[in-house]
DNA sequence: GACAAAAAAGTAAGTACTCACTTTTTTATT
DNA sequence: AATAAAAAAGTGAGTACTTACTTTTTTGTC
């Protein structure tokens, strides 16, 4: 991966997540990254390769972030670590890598709801292991849930207060 | 307004709500109408007086919805219409509108949080009626609910379950 | 380690085509 | 025949992508 390379990613990153993919040129992310347009269909073949290589780069993401949460045996640690996630998960650099992920969504193609499973099948065991009566509804809103806070801060740009975090966490007794 | 201006309006939403207005061209939208392109000029000037037509037709339905809930002043009732709202809300011939507002939500230009604040208002109101300890917190999180509710039925395509419906109505003891 | 050969990285100027939008011509209505 | 609605036929600018070529880096041989 050549100094170029990344740059190309880095801006078209930029660019993908706050203009949208189709909003943006191949020129426009050549101009922007200070090389040549030639250059981008080189290393990525086409304009659609450009963002499978970042797309490719969030879910090793993803399987990071949701790692050490599937391999925990406390259920209580389980749901303490997804209602952190929104507020401390994700890093001030990562932003843009989620704000595209979450954005892509909205285009079937890179809409892959059950990506999310494993992570909904633990958080059904947590509350099970709970007691609740409803362990698998229970997982689903607080799936959910999380999700709608990451959207917020990310595309809303809403500040997450630590009170709020506070706040879910008590009604899970914690 | 006339048949084919009508049919503009109704392939561009279709189109737009699916595609994305970035990837959908008005030769596409006039050839699926079945009109000529110049008449998409005429009748809304340029491509995104087209796009500002379905969002002005949106914010009257928005507040169709809202305005019943608004005037109620039982709380208990608020929060029930809140809930139900994701469930029988939205009918399927509106299906493509939401979906729309929903998607345009990403982009700066028609991200108006501030839209939901009577709903927000009326919801904490509610909350306080009802003597809870964090009305404004618990006005968010159930806001946030319902909206992460609509983006499964329309993105996702997830049939909402009406036991779930009863799972929220039953944590606010309704 | 010097040095040529090969491979990889990079560029500038194109390609054919699509885009949003405009102008001109035809059709329908009164 | 006048007028408005619609279609048809443009337009320049911009699109993703290719081509022909140059520069830089890596590799193998003495």
């Amino acid at each position: 991966m050549t100094n170029k390379q990344e740059k190309i990613l880095e801006t078209a990153l930029d660019l993908f997540a706050n203009e949208g993919y189709n909003a943006v040129s191949t020129s426009k992310i050549a101009k922007q990254a200070g090389v040549s347009e030639g250059l981008i269909f080189r290393h990525f073949k086409n304009k659609k390769g450009l963002l499978d290589a970042l797309v490719k780069e969030a879910e090793v993401r993803i399987s990071v972030l949701l790692e050490p949460l599937l391999s925990l045996s406390d259920p209580k640690e389980v749901i303490r670590l997804v209602i952190n996630m929104p507020f401390e998960g994700i890093s001030a650099s990562e932003v843009q890598f989620w704000k595209l992920q979450f954005k892509l969504k909205w285009e079937a193609e890179y809409n892959k709801p059950e990506k999310m499973k494993p992570l909904l099948d633990k958080l059904t065991w947590a509350f099970q292991e709970l007691g609740y009566a409803a362990p698998e509804q229970e997982a689903y809103l607080l799936s959910q849930m999380t999700d709608t806070l990451v959207v917020s801060r990310l595309r809303d740009g809403v500040e997450l207060q630590e009170s709020y975090k506070e706040f879910l966490l008590s009604k899970y007794g914690l």
